[in-house]
DNA sequence: CTGCTCAATGTAAGCGCTTACAAAATTATT
DNA sequence: AATAATTTTGTAAGCGCTTACATTGAGCAG
């Protein structure tokens, strides 16, 4: 694999010289340049990215943590995150946590260790604590779908108090009285802020929280189908259930099917967070908007925009406001 | 961020003692080995990845290139790859190629200029004689769901031929004489396999196939519904319909419930590939088994083995068997 | 006590680049 | 044409590690 000296003894030239061609930052003249390029296409040289690196301090990626390499939600993160970054230059280095304290830290170690210019992460498991270190640290990074306190200049967040608030009021406002509620694991900040969402407008309903009428799940799709299975058992009177998000509501329809409710005409469904799948289900979920997409596009300008020095064509912004996407699971009383 | 440099003066010892405990690859004796560790603990010291890739030649990083970070397929495969990796102190670097030939060379140079110290490629705009270049270079690659003339030894593949064979063959034997068939576009090589084991079933069952029983699609969810439309149009007899991959069964079950059919009562649809949300579906998609679990397994054990001289737990396969998973969709005529 | 062996440690030369600084070449000014 | 100003190129010192080789020192046989 040909390197820099052999292409600068192949042009005629010094490596210092080789370096301003291939880095575009330092006159070099017209014929030189001609040379090198000539030298370096002969060769097909290649430069080392892990020298540049060492050299210069500076690698060019970002590193992106997500929970999970699969499911849309991730996949949509990822997609976008990678879309805004390579568009501008940058390479994303992407690992996964699982959600577990140990590994979301040692993968966050290794996207240090391998010196990312940036972190965007998606942690759930690490400390707050931690976290402000990270950021306190040698190295810029953000936080996605996550709230720390001192940290909201460094946090991107849809604001999951409301978005749960929504989705009932949606339900209410259906005529529903009676609604279940399946949730996510009420450790994670994002669950309980919608489950608080969802009893505020049950509050501003006049609506009593029965504590029957709720089942914690883990926000994957099995706990659907043992929330559906819960609430049957200890709050029958329910005609509405909002799930946490999608993959739980999805997880319900199946059991509610196979429970004979048909759906929306005797029981109503309202999920949380818009993956791509939802759209597929059979009826198509009612469902709370996550503006992941959204959030992701941000946190990689706000990285381009304060590493890199590249402005964001659009305004920087932390909070993002979740919306009721209506389809056909949420039928009027 | 501290040094080697650091720890070795911290510890009173040299720099090539203190990269010895970071490695563990020579003797050191245990009073050393603490008084580093100490050292170590103290400053906070983690090690330069990039530097020690420089040095040693090594990065301890697999490159893996799918074709969207998105979706159910590619998720499994990243999951899947990164697991088995992560396992063996081994990580991995994920880009995306878009089926677009200038991208998905560009993500491979990308790798490549990081010093990855093998691929694996889900690679399907560039051409075979790039790959065979590939494979003939310094780098170790292997190549999954992509057979490529020469390179068995590198490719690991689903008998795509066979998968579309089952799934044409499980409607016939359910009773159905008039298919239909959306197939993904005929350039990629596993659309078009999949398309000649439909055809065979066909000719196997006496059945003669129809230009207009077929319609070429993307392998996105919309195809399903232009596909649909098409058939209805062109081939009105048709009782089952075989889609090429899950996605645009997705989209062609949407399309037939608007139309009015019923599932599988009056049509009856195979899907292809046993995406995760196969079985989220409604009803719940039958479908042929892709397994690209078992082939991103698969293709990380060849890296260990091949690269890192980790055994490999299983032997190492290269052709992979679809079978026929029954579900819902597919009714006896 | 001498000389030898072998384990433990140190020395120093890179790995392939970037970049401050110095030197040389070119162009402008008088 | 001589000098100054400016552009272009070269020199060499790192970046933070690994590792071949050299050195040291301890243990032991004679």
């Amino acid at each position: 694999m040909a390197t820099i000296y052999q292409v600068s003894e192949a042009a005629g030239v010094s490596l210092a010289t080789v370096s301003r061609v291939m880095n575009g930052n330092a006159r070099v003249s017209e014929r030189t340049r001609k040379k090198v390029e000539d030298a370096m296409a002969s060769l097909g040289y290649q430069p080392n990215a892990i020298a540049q690196s060492l050299a210069s301090n500076r690698t060019n990626s970002v590193g992106l943590l997500v929970s999970e390499l699969h499911g849309s939600y991730f996949g949509d993160l990822m997609s976008t995150v990678e879309q805004v970054l390579k568009q501008n230059g940058k390479h994303v280095i992407i690992t996964a946590g699982h959600v577990d304290e140990k590994r979301e830290h040692e993968a966050i170690e290794f996207l240090k260790s391998r010196r990312c210019d940036a972190l965007i992460l998606h942690a759930e498991a690490v400390s707050d604590e931690y976290l402000k270190q990270l950021v306190d640290g040698n190295i810029p990074v953000v936080v996605i779908n996550r709230k720390v306190d001192d940290l909201n200049d460094n946090c991107f967040v849809v604001d999951n108090e409301q978005g749960g608030y929504l989705a009932t009021q949606a339900a209410i406002n259906a005529g529903h009285k009676n609604i279940g509620y399946i949730s996510g694991p009420l450790f994670k900040k994002d669950a309980s802020d919608r489950l608080s969402g969802h009893k505020r407008a049950l509050e501003e309903a006049g609506i009593k929280f029965e504590e029957t009428s709720m089942f914690e799940g883990d926000f994957h799709e099995s706990a659907g189908q043992e929330g559906m299975l819960h609430l049957q058992k200890h709050y029958p009177k329910f005609t509405a259930l909002v799930c946490a998000n999608d993959e739980m509501a999805s997880g319900a329809m199946t059991a509610a099917r196979e429970a004979g409710f048909d759906i929306p005409e005797q029981l109503s469904i309202v999920g949380f967070d818009n993956v791509l799948f939802s759209r597929y289900l059979y009826p198509k979920l009612t469902t709370i908007n996550n503006p992941i997409h959204a959030m992701g596009e941000m946190a990689a300008y706000w990285v381009l925009q304060h590493v890199y020095n590249i402005k964001s064509p659009i305004p920087i912004e932390h909070l993002f406001v979740p919306e009721v996407i209506n389809r056909d699971t949420l039928g009027n009383l």
